[in-house]
DNA sequence: CAAACTTTATGACACCTGTCATCAAGATTT
DNA sequence: AAATCTTGATGACAGGTGTCATAAAGTTTG
């Protein structure tokens, strides 16, 4: 018997799952959650065989959930299902070493299907998402315009930042004006933006 | 037997969906569609008794399939579900005398109860929405403001703003500080996310 | 060692942005 | 008719933004 657990904030979503996961004789959901931080706490205390994670959920998110599962050094399996193909998330549950990561654009069927083959020690990436783990481009973006990028994600101001980094307002534009031109945008927000969605940051 | 259109584009939710609803005696999805462009074409065809839409898809919004579905005034009842409680959405839902407007946040129980109940008559609004629809605020915008912040949205500059309105730099950039005023937030951008979020575009 | 590169800083330039005070023409109210 | 309101325009101001050329200091490479 699989013994599931599931967290997902869509109640909606993560009802129709429960309800069609249990038809399946060799499979259970022991447990299911809508935020990541209740998923942490029940997890510890007794882990299932797989947990399916959402990545957007309150508190806790599904990739920060991973992290924590992995270094806590847990005998049970992660499996991403999430809307976002975004390279940086897919990059991130790489990195925490994740056992599956599946869109929810895929039928069930194949849900189930992967949930199996995981339990067998394979590791699957959605199909469209594959090959993004060999064509990843690589980050074009210097230590120092990443600093920058991730105070300008928070909203800083050319000025906050210069202070935060010791550095010079001018300097601080320079290197957003070199980062706007390695990815091809207009502005600091966009740049911020898309280095973001690409992991980069 | 009531005969259900289900337009929704993830496919996994759609799936599931199709088959607890198949559980149903008295109800048979009798088509499932990932876009609103299909779905309009199949309802033209053959309308259902009640068309389960998603907001956000493809090609033709469920707010836009909902608008057409009026207008050609089909005997053919519309129910929105959908993950968003913007109070924009909801209001133009509302224009278009939608019968119910679903978040994906309720369990499936009560979206199949609020299928039956939408057939017998009954209009249906999730509770934790029912409220914004009396307390909802007045738009502060004129209707200057409004066009301005409709272009900016779209990423219009204030010199393409100006040429499509046949005003003035200056003046748009009046229009636009008011606006921001009005709406207490500190860039265009912003003025134009709140405004389009309060369905006042 | 000298040449070449990297990192950081500076100042100048053109342009955009939000605010404000003011103005003028037209419409509405008193 | 006079006072007031509305709509749009204008110019000025402070500040932000992106670009560029240039420079000093330190590091790496040939």
């Amino acid at each position: 018997m699989i013994r599931v657990l599931l967290a997902e904030d869509q109640q909606m979503l993560r009802g129709a799952l429960t309800s069609l996961l249990a038809f399946e004789p060799d499979i259970e959901v022991i447990a299911e959650v809508a935020d990541g931080q209740k998923a942490w706490e029940l997890i510890q205390q007794e882990p299932p065989d797989i947990c399916l994670v959402d990545i957007e959920m309150p508190h806790l998110s599904g990739l920060e959930l991973a992290e924590k599962i992995k270094q806590a050094n847990l005998p049970c399996k992660v499996m991403i299902v999430t809307t976002f193909a975004r390279p940086g998330y897919l990059q991130k549950a790489m990195d925490c070493e994740v056992h599956g990561y599946l869109l929810k654009d895929e039928p069930i069927d194949y849900l189930i299907a992967t949930i199996r083959k995981i339990m067998q020690g394979e590791k699957v990436v959605s199909k469209d998402l594959a090959a993004s783990l060999f064509m990843k481009e690589q980050n074009p973006l210097n230590e120092r315009e990443i600093a920058v990028l991730q105070l300008v994600k928070k909203g800083l101001t050319t000025n906050e930042i210069s202070k935060q980094l010791f550095l010079t307002k001018g300097t601080i534009r320079n290197y957003l004006s070199t980062s706007i031109q390695k990815l091809q945008v207009e502005s600091r927000q966009q740049a911020a933006q898309v280095a973001g969605e690409k992991g980069w940051l």
